[in-house]
DNA sequence: AAGACTCTCAACCGCCGATGT
DNA sequence: AACATCGGCGGTTGAGAGTCT
């Protein structure tokens, strides 16, 4: 019983893949399409077990691949999917098109899990990780509403699978083809899950993005709630005298931290209406992307295609 | 300059469910 | 029903690159 391992006869490469070996794989699978990965190697001229083939053409030479930087929008997506579905990469990477689900759970663990870690909240149950931190922090009904959303989620791609399978749609389609109207519910409440407040935190910092000068340093949020989360140098300076700053709704001003200095991340509190006088403060007014909590189910309906749950 | 340390990410491993025989 | 095979998934590893001291 139990499966041998694929890659157990005698010969068979292992490690990394040479470019010669990326092009057989290539050649063969643009003429041929890839049928059967057992079968591919042999046929392929490849010295490779099926399941390396797979991998390799999956995580690196399919045309539709998008490498690189994650964007702020698909750090956004990867955060809320991972607080509803959990390590299920898989099932999140289907949300972000052309992406990976092996580069979204390197990233996950590489990046966000540490960011989320700094900023002081749970990685795996996306709570701030003490009450002095969060405004939602420790709220019984958040954790009823995401134990909620998880299994209502769950459910969701349960139908959605089952759909799939009955209408036997091709693999090509584009698996976010707004499938998920399908199985959405018709009289929900459009209502903003609270459960999620955290992504509001990520939301600001990572979307608040902007450059003041520190020799003005009268900087004060409208609420003098500026804040100092942690150094970096991940960030490019604009000029030896300015730092880079960033919004953030839930966390408070820490004048212990004080002063900031080159390099430091910011976070400012504020409110939608206190925006364009923060805006008239910086040196370097960037865009700010915003995300309109206040307008019930949006968010929800951008990422999911209905509204709510 | 060089060794130690940290980070990144491609690739592997082992398990599981679906499907075929 | 029992077993074999396969594709797919998530966890983990380790080589190479980058950074620090």
């Amino acid at each position: 019983m139990g499966r041998s391992p694929c890659c157990e006869k005698v010969g068979l490469k292992k490690g990394p893949w040479t470019p010669e070996e990326d092009q057989k794989l290539l050649a063969y699978i643009e003429q041929h399409g890839h049928g059967s990965w057992r079968a591919l190697p042999l046929k392929a001229g490849l010295q490779r077990c099926g399941k390396s083939c797979r991998l390799r053409w999956i995580n690196y030479l399919r045309p539709d691949i998008k490498r690189g930087k994650f964007s702020l929008q698909e750090e956004q997506t990867i955060i809320q999917l991972h607080a509803l579905l959990g390590n299920r990469w898989s099932a999140i990477a289907t949300h972000l098109p052309k992406r990976t689900d092996n580069e979204i759970k390197n990233y996950w663990n590489t990046h966000l899990k540490k960011r989320l870690t700094k900023m002081g909240i749970d990685p795996v149950t996306h709570k701030p990780k003490t009450d002095a931190l969060g405004s939602t922090t420790g709220n019984p009904k958040d954790a009823a509403n995401l134990s909620h959303m998880a299994q209502w989620e769950s459910a969701r791609l349960e139908a959605e699978a089952r759909l799939v399978r009955e209408s036997k749609l091709v693999p090509s389609n584009p698996p976010q083809s707004n499938h998920f109207t399908a199985v959405a519910p018709s009289s929900t409440p459009a209502t903003r899950p609270q459960c999620l407040d955290v992504l509001k935190a990520w939301q600001g910092v990572v979307c608040g993005l902007f450059t003041f000068n520190v020799d003005n340093n009268n900087l004060q949020s409208p609420t003098s709630t500026l804040n100092f989360m942690e150094n970096t140098t991940t960030l490019p300076m604009s000029s030896s005298s300015s730092v880079n700053g960033m919004f953030n709704e839930n966390f408070g001003w820490n004048s212990s931290i004080n002063p900031c200095e080159s390099g430091d991340i910011l976070k400012v509190e504020y409110g939608s209406d206190q925006i364009p006088e923060l805006k008239e403060r910086l040196d370097h007014p960037l865009e700010l992307h915003e995300m309109d909590y206040s307008s019930e189910g949006t968010w929800f309906q951008e990422l999911f295609g209905f509204n709510g749950l």
